[in-house]
RNA sequence: GCCGGUGUAGCUCAGAGGCAAGAGCGCACGGCUCAUACCCGUGUCGUCUAGGGUUCGAGUCCCUACACCGGCACCA
């Protein structure tokens, strides 16, 4: 029987969708997951969503909607984007699913029977972005949240508290004694420096709210959302209702999570867990932001990349690679579009797509569009050339192993290089010349074998790529399952006379103009801004329509005459003449942009636009609301 | 303020006491022409943050300083 491998990511809230950041550690315990796969592991990725949180509750009361549906919708969303990333989940757990609900209700039980769960009276300031109580001292001067600089909420209500204090010395124990269980170690070290400045017991419950979980013991306490949150890398694999998968799977052998919550997963995870007896996960591995352009990125500052349209624009792959190439997945990396086109340019389409494409047009040039049988090997290119591929599996294996996806692509692509070169060395358009058959077969024989070897050791960073290479090497693309590590064992695993499909660029280069930014068109708020000076460099003034008319052979446009006061005429052009009948508009007053840039719009001269609201199906002219003497300025 | 990390070529980073300091990118030159103006080769550039110490020998260990980053605490 397989070995099983259980991984996670965290359950990211379901406050917006995530961005290219947030995406980091799901590309990442996604590639991890497809490793294990392909390294003949039965593996089980958890992820799912967060949605307990009071802030939801607040959110949707704002907006009038349920919300359950609000949920909904957002987790759509987020399953939209994995899938654009090409994550490999097994299974999306939510916290509003039923299971989750009464595993969370189960285990609060569990910790209560034994008890490690208390009623106290609790009195404290709230803060409803935290999720967090504060103590007086920990506030601000003028009472304000530390982090969010927002007022806190005093809060007095009886509350379930966790025992987390009399898990201190165990939990210490148990960090000092398994070195690995926090990764990296500079987590580690902060963990247990948090941990010797002693546990307090936390509120484990709410009565403020009727959104979240209530309590097994009185129902109109609400579950903690971290506290439940947590409980899904239980439920998620039927802690519940699947007891075999679940006795199967756990403990997890690593929970993937990003630094913010370091201390959840470190400290109150598996001291929840020592409560009801279960084991816990083998590691946790703590990752760093992926910051854009050197900016921290936040959707709410309008600084991140929205990975969908990052894959439209790139391919999913490629985005991958970057941050898995770029960032060591331990400690904080940087986006930039220019490394990013640099990286990409250099690696996938020179180095890795240029070998594939020059080799299969080699290769089906000499032999009848079929994959050559080799001869014997001959001196030190060869030797060289497999050599280093037969070495790299088991580099790639402890990197991956330990989470160092960088210094694995690295070690790939060393090979890459080395089958460039071992072209340039062997030069096979020359043995064509020479009609040596025998030899050539020999070397684009290597050069194929070599591309498989990369592309299944590829395959869990770039997993279209991957496949791509296969199909165009005339190779099923499905080869997770039949063809795993095992067969980069020995070289010659590559099946001669297959006939190979159509070479074609898998990374065709990103052409920059200088100056221009590779970066996606994004909608982002900060390009939306514009400063006050930006908005007074427009002229918009109040303006009467005298006369209008159909432009010949436009179905969109007017042409109107306006009285912009001060004795001025002017004509413009404006495309409304679907929504508007000339007539109509005679006598109307309206807004014009009056110092717009002149324009000749299918032959007729415009000076000038005037202002219409635009919606899906309809264009409605801005008038004023009261009488205004013409040319008066609007701002 | 406390704890930890980092500081090595123009850029991104590897180098956990020992042959004359490395890779990729960039740049220059040369080669090749199968290939996505690509690939291959050669070369270029370093007071390894500064100062002190240990040692036969130090990017590599110790101390101090500076800069940047992170965690925690505190002040506002």
């Amino acid at each position: 029987m397989k070995e099983k491998f259980y991984l996670t990511s965290s359950i990211p809230y379901v406050h917006q969708l995530p961005h290219l950041g947030n995406s980091f550690e799901l590309i990442g315990t996604d590639a991890l997951a497809r490793y294990k796969r392909l390294a003949d592991y039965d593996v089980f990725f958890l992820t799912g969503s967060d949605e307990n949180s009071l802030n939801v509750e607040r959110k949707t009361r704002e907006l009038n909607i349920d919300p359950q549906t609000y949920c909904d919708q957002i987790v759509t969303g987020m399953q939209e984007i994995w899938r654009a990333l090409n994550i490999s989940y097994d299974y999306f757990i939510r916290t509003t699913y039923e299971r989750h609900i009464r595993t969370s209700q189960d285990f609060f039980q569990r910790a209560y029977d034994n008890g490690d769960i208390y009623k106290d009276f609790y009195k404290g300031w709230y803060c409803v972005s935290c999720e967090a109580f504060y103590i007086e001292d920990e506030l601000t001067e003028d009472k304000k949240c530390p982090i969010h600089n927002s007022e806190p909420e005093w809060v007095e209500e009886e509350n379930y508290f966790f025992r987390l204090s009399k898990y201190q010395d165990k939990l210490l124990q148990y960090i000092e004694k398994n070195p690995d269980f926090i990764q990296p170690q500079i987590r580690r070290n902060e963990m247990l420096s948090f941990i010797n400045m002693g546990l307090r017991d936390f509120s484990i419950s709410r009565a403020s709210t009727k959104w979240g979980i209530p309590t097994p013991l009185d129902p109109n306490q609400r579950i903690y959302v971290w506290f439940d949150a947590l409980v899904n890398y239980l439920s998620g694999i039927g802690y519940i209702d699947e007891k075999e998968k679940f006795e199967r799977y756990w403990p997890a052998d690593v929970h993937i999570i990003g630094k913010d919550i370091a201390r959840f997963h470190c400290i109150y995870w598996p001291a929840m867990l020592m409560s009801v007896g279960l084991p816990l996960p083998k590691s946790v591995f703590v990752h760093g932001w992926v910051h854009l352009e050197g900016e921290r990125m936040s959707k709410s500052r309008g600084i991140y990349i929205d990975p969908t349209a990052a894959v439209r624009e790139y391919g999913a792959d490629p985005i991958r690679y970057f941050l898995l190439r770029e960032v060591p997945f331990g400690s904080d990396g940087d986006f930039s579009w220019q490394r990013f086109v640099a990286r990409y340019n250099a690696d996938l389409a020179n180095d890795l797509g240029n070998l594939l494409n020059r080799t299969l047009s080699l290769a089906k040039r000499n032999f009848d569009g079929k994959i050559p049988k080799p001869a014997e090997q001959e001196g030190e290119p060869d030797t060289d050339l497999i050599e280093l591929a037969l070495s790299l599996p088991a580099k790639v294996d402890d990197c991956t192993n330990r989470l160092a996806f960088n210094n694995a692509l690295e070690a790939i692509f060393e090979l890459v290089r080395r089958g460039n070169k071992y072209i340039d060395e062997t030069a096979p358009w020359q043995l064509a010349k020479e009609d040596n058959a025998e030899r050539l077969g020999t070397v684009l024989y290597n050069c194929l074998e070599t591309l498989r070897f990369i592309a299944l050791l590829i395959s869990p960073f770039m997993p279209e790529s991957a496949n791509e290479i296969r199909r165009q090497m005339g190779l099923s693309d499905d080869f997770s399952e039949k063809e795993n590590l095992d067969s980069l064992k020995t070289w010659g695993g590559l099946p001669s006379g297959i006939t190979l499909g159509e070479p074609k660029p898998i990374f065709p280069r990103i052409q920059v103009e200088t100056g221009e930014k590779p970066a996606p068109k994004k909608e982002t708020d900060a390009d939306n801004f514009i400063t006050m000076d930006d908005f007074r460099k427009v002229d918009l003034r109040v303006a009467e329509v005298l006369s209008a008319e159909k432009i010949k052979g436009a179905d969109k446009l007017l042409r109107l005459q306006v009285d912009v006061g001060h004795n001025e005429e002017r004509q413009i052009v404006a495309g409304i003449a679907e929504h508007y009948e000339p007539d109509d508009l005679i006598g109307k007053k309206i807004v014009l942009v009056a110092n717009l840039q002149p324009a000749k719009i299918r032959g007729v001269d415009s000076y000038g636009m005037l202002l219409a609201a635009v919606s899906k199906n309809d264009i409605v002219v801005v008038a004023p609301d009261k009488d205004v003497p013409l040319g008066a300025r609007v701002r």
